[in-house]
DNA sequence: TGCGCTATTTGCACTCAGTGCAGGGACATT
DNA sequence: AATGTCCCTGCACTGAGTGCAAATAGCGCA
């Protein structure tokens, strides 16, 4: 029962995967079957096993392939600053997610809805976490609490990640989320990122000037000693 | 079939769990069906499934009781310091963990070779994780950037407390987690943490004092400035 | 001791996800 | 036309999880 033999080759996979996002969004996930899906791609039942390990990574189809990616991006970047490098895979995660909005957002109200997606997705978001936590933990392995600190920083990373991109997901799709994750990584490097400095406090600086100092030279010597305390 | 008539009331969920943990451990996880388990505790299998929702639910027994402590403790600290109140949950978790270090250690274990086990487990993760994420975004919901802040500083939380975890149970349950969870979280404090600051920068103080300054008031006048700088 | 009441337990029948195996058919290459 | 290679298919099977109705055990109470 094929209603078109066109080109039967190869795009079953495609077919399955929007034949079971319409079941889903229509009927739900759990009340759709494998059987349901894979009549209405014009498959048969095995061949969704074929191309799918289990029902719900039909809603995934990418992730595994975004996931080589970003940990070839990191692996791309060995001398890098580490927090640019996480930044920057961040960039690449989320522009992928804007790359077809429809189907994040479709994606996105079924995860939403549905507890067994969710855990799933949650997972999905683990192996990018340990991608960051791997790569810091490499670029820290001499800094004291190194691996903590990689840990707890990709955690953040993560974090940040996806509060930017549930933002724009829950406002449906507008906005420039891509802004939105610059904003937020600005924000992240200024105040929440934790680069391991084992046991060196905050810096309280004592100047001491002569008391009719010249203000533009005062200022002059506080931004060297800033550019000083940078490094 | 009843080895033991003994008090068949109430234990039937103990005798569930041992009998599950130990054939989990003896043959593997996915070798391992509900019906053996059910045989193993001698209990009907639809009994095995009125006490645990699932296969893998058997594993995590009291994670929903644990998940409730902590939204209780936290609920409990309305004006605490937010961070601190953060802290003080991961110690009640760890606790909970290090009062059992057998069961702990058995869970780890086959957490540690079962993928399916340990996607359930990051699920539990996730959900300390929004507690904290919720917390924080209530306390800091006047603050800009706080949600974001949120979301950042309780992925770090989580991921603190998971890495504390983890180092202890390699280990093998020996060390004290406890005392590595204080340090984590003193280093956290320090360099790690933020409070949503918006767009404050880090502070350089420039303090002028007379060049023949009585050394013990300069330090009186320097402590005074940062007990002021840490509010 | 016997009588209900309630909570736990059980049996049965059923749906559906996921797997292993063996074969079938389309397509390209020679 | 023969051949090899993918991709797809059918079939039979295991095992998780559910709904329903009945059985049973403990417990308070007369």
């Amino acid at each position: 029962m094929q209603a078109e033999p066109s080109t039967r080759r190869g795009d079953s996979r495609r077919r399955i995967t929007h034949a079971a996002m319409d079941l889903f969004e229509r009927q739900g996930y759990a009340a759709t079957t494998v059987d349901a899906i894979a009549e209405a791609a014009g498959v048969s039942r095995r061949t969704f096993f074929h191309h799918f390990a289990s029902k719900d990574a039909v809603v995934f189809p990418d992730h595994e392939h975004l996931v080589e990616r970003v940990g070839a991006h990191l692996r791309a970047q060995p001398t890098a600053d580490p927090i640019d490098a996480i930044g920057s895979a961040l960039r690449l995660v989320l522009a992928s997610y804007l790359a077809d909005p429809d189907v994040a957002l479709r994606r996105y109200q079924l995860t939403r809805t549905t507890p067994e997606l969710r855990e799933r997705e949650i997972a999905w978001v683990q192996r990018y976490q340990l991608l960051f936590s791997r790569y810091l933990d490499e670029r820290w392995s001499d800094a004291p609490q190194g691996d903590l600190a990689a840990d707890v920083v990709a955690a953040g990373a993560s974090a940040l990640h996806n509060h930017v991109l549930r933002h724009w997901l829950k406002g449906g799709g507008r906005g420039d989320a891509m802004a939105d994750l610059e904003a937020a990584l600005a924000w992240w490097r200024r105040s929440a990122v934790a680069e391991p400095r084992g046991d060196v406090p905050r810096r309280v600086v004592v100047a001491v000037f002569d008391e009719d100092v010249d203000p533009a030279q005062l200022a002059a010597h506080v931004r060297e000693a800033r550019s000083a305390l940078e490094r």
